[in-house]
DNA sequence: GAATGTGAAGGCTTTCACAGCT
DNA sequence: AGCTGTGAAAGCCTTCACATTC
C-alpha cells in the first residue's frame, strides 16, 4: 500500500477502510463506462464482474458508505457514480504538479485518466534548464526554481515525482515544505516524509519482480524445469551487479 | 494487489504468503544500495529503516526464505542479496515484450530497472505500421503482426501492455494465446484472461484517486473546510463526465 | 422472485514480546 | 549484550449465507 509509516493508523476517517478506498476508483471506472452507455441501474453481480472483483465484496464496500442500493433491483449507475465521486474527493478540483519531465513525467502530463477524473496539471517543473519553455502536453516546462511559488500560487497539494531515484528525496522536501501534502512517487527509491504527508509510491520494476516470483512457480511445477532451464542458459553473461555468484555459508 | 481472479488461492508456493513477495523486491533494492557501499551485514532494524518497514515484518519476512541471519550480528547483505533474487526468480533471465510504444511505452523501454534486474526487454510492439522500424531505447518498434512470431522465438512469457484500454484486451487475447502468462497491465481496463495467468495492474489514476481521498479528510479535519472551499470554487465549469450534478432520492 | 445489506466465520497480515543463539 | 527467529495475540479483510426489503 502507501507508504511505510505516515498513513495515519488504519485512516478511521469515517471508518471506511482502506482496502475499500483502494477499489472505489475501480467501481468508479467501471460505473462511468456505464453511465456513457446509458444503463440506468446495475446489479452487485454485474457491476462487480465489471471491476473484477466478487460481488459479496462489493456489496459489503457499498455498505460502508451507506445503502445506496435498492433489494431486488440494484443500484441507480447516476446515483452511484455520483456518491463514489464525492467519497474520493472528486468533486472538488485537484490541481496536480508533475516534477520530473523526462519520459515518464512526459507520459504522464500526456495521460488521459488526470484530466478526466478531477485533477488538473498545474504545472510541469524540471531541473534542467535547457528543458524550460519547452511544451509538453500542452504546458510549459517550468524550472524547480519556480517550484514553490507555483504550489503556493495554485493552491496545490498533491505533487507527482517522477525524477531520477538521486533528486527525489531532495523534491519531496521542497515540495512538503511548500505546502504538498500528498505524493505520488515514482522515482524507485524511499522516501522519507513528516507526519501528516501521505506517500503512494508506484514501482514498474517491483510489479515485474512479483510476476517473475510466480513466474519461477509456474515453470518449475508445471513444465518440470524444462523452460526453465532453457531460458537460464540464454542469461547474457555479465548483466548485472544484482546477483553476485559469490556467497558465504 | 494482482487482478481480480487468477492468482492461485494465496499461491501457497512453497509458503512463502503474498504479502512477503511483495516486500521482497523492496528488501532488494536497499540491500543492493548496501551492496554498492560495500556494507558487509545489516540489522533487521537498520534494513528495515531502509526499505521503509518496521523491523518485526521484516525479520518475519525473512523466516519464511529460511534461517539467513546470525543472532547478535544481522544479516550478511552479499548473501541476502543472492538469497532474495534466487527466491525471486531474478537469476535466470526474463525476456518481455512491450505493447503498445506511445509515451508509456517509450518510457517503460527507456527504464533502467527493468534491464538491471533480471529483465530483458526482448522487443517493442506498435499496432501503428507508420512507426515500424523507428528506434526507442536502441531496439526497433515492430509490428503487431509480428507479436506471435517474437513470443515464441524468444521464449517470452512475461508481456507488458501499454496500448490504450481499447486495444488491451485483444492485445491480451493473442499475447496469451502465444504463450504468455504473465502480464503487467497498464491499460486502465479490467483483463479478463484464462486461469494460470497472471495480471498485475498498475494505474495511475487510481493511485491519484486514493490519494485525493485522503487529502480531502486532511482538508475537512484540519483546516476546517476552508481551502476545500477555495478549491471548489476554482473548479473548471465543464470539466467532464463523471460528476454529472444529477442524482434520484 | 430478485437482489441488497450484514452478522458471523474464516483467513491473512501485522505486531508483540521474548526465548534462544552468538 | 545484542539481535534474530517465532509462537501467540490482535487486527484487518474476505467470504459465507441468509434475513430483509422491494
Amino acid at each position: 500500500m502507501a507508504t511505510g509509516r505516515t498513513h495515519r493508523p488504519a485512516t478511521r476517517s469515517r471508518g471506511i477502510p482502506e482496502a475499500t478506498v483502494a477499489r472505489l476508483p475501480l467501481y468508479l471506472r467501471a460505473l462511468t463506462a456505464l453511465s456513457e452507455r446509458s444503463v440506468p441501474t446495475v446489479s452487485s453481480e454485474e457491476l462487480a464482474t465489471a471491476a473484477g472483483v466478487n460481488s459479496a465484496k462489493l456489496r459489503k464496500d457499498f455498505s460502508y458508505l451507506g445503502s445506496y442500493g435498492t433489494r431486488g433491483v440494484g443500484y441507480d449507475v447516476e446515483y452511484l457514480v455520483y456518491q463514489i465521486s464525492r467519497e474520493l474527493g472528486l468533486t472538488q478540483d485537484w490541481p496536480v504538479v508533475i516534477v520530473g519531465i523526462g519520459n515518464l513525467g512526459a507520459a504522464l502530463a500526456n495521460y488521459g485518466g488526470f484530466a478526466s477524473r478531477g485533477f488538473r496539471v498545474a504545472a510541469l517543473i524540471d531541473a534542467d534548464a535547457a528543458q524550460t519553455g519547452k511544451m509538453v502536453a500542452g504546458l510549459p516546462i517550468r524550472h524547480t526554481d519556480e517550484l514553490e511559488s507555483i504550489i503556493s500560487d495554485n493552491l496545490v497539494s498533491i505533487g507527482v515525482i517522477a525524477t531520477p531515484a538521486g533528486a527525489a528525496q531532495e523534491v519531496c522536501d521542497r515540495l512538503v515544505a511548500a505546502g504538498v501534502t500528498s505524493i505520488l512517487n515514482f522515482a524507485p527509491t524511499v522516501l522519507s516524509v513528516p507526519d501528516g504527508v501521505d506517500v503512494r509510491k508506484v514501482d514498474l520494476s517491483i510489479e515485474l519482480q512479483i510476476l517473475a516470483f510466480h513466474e519461477q512457480r509456474k515453470a518449475g511445477e508445471e513444465l518440470g524445469e524444462a523452460v526453465a532451464t532453457a531460458r537460464k542458459a540464454v542469461r547474457r553473461p555479465g548483466s548485472d551487479g544484482d546477483v553476485p555468484a559469490v556467497m558465504p555459508v
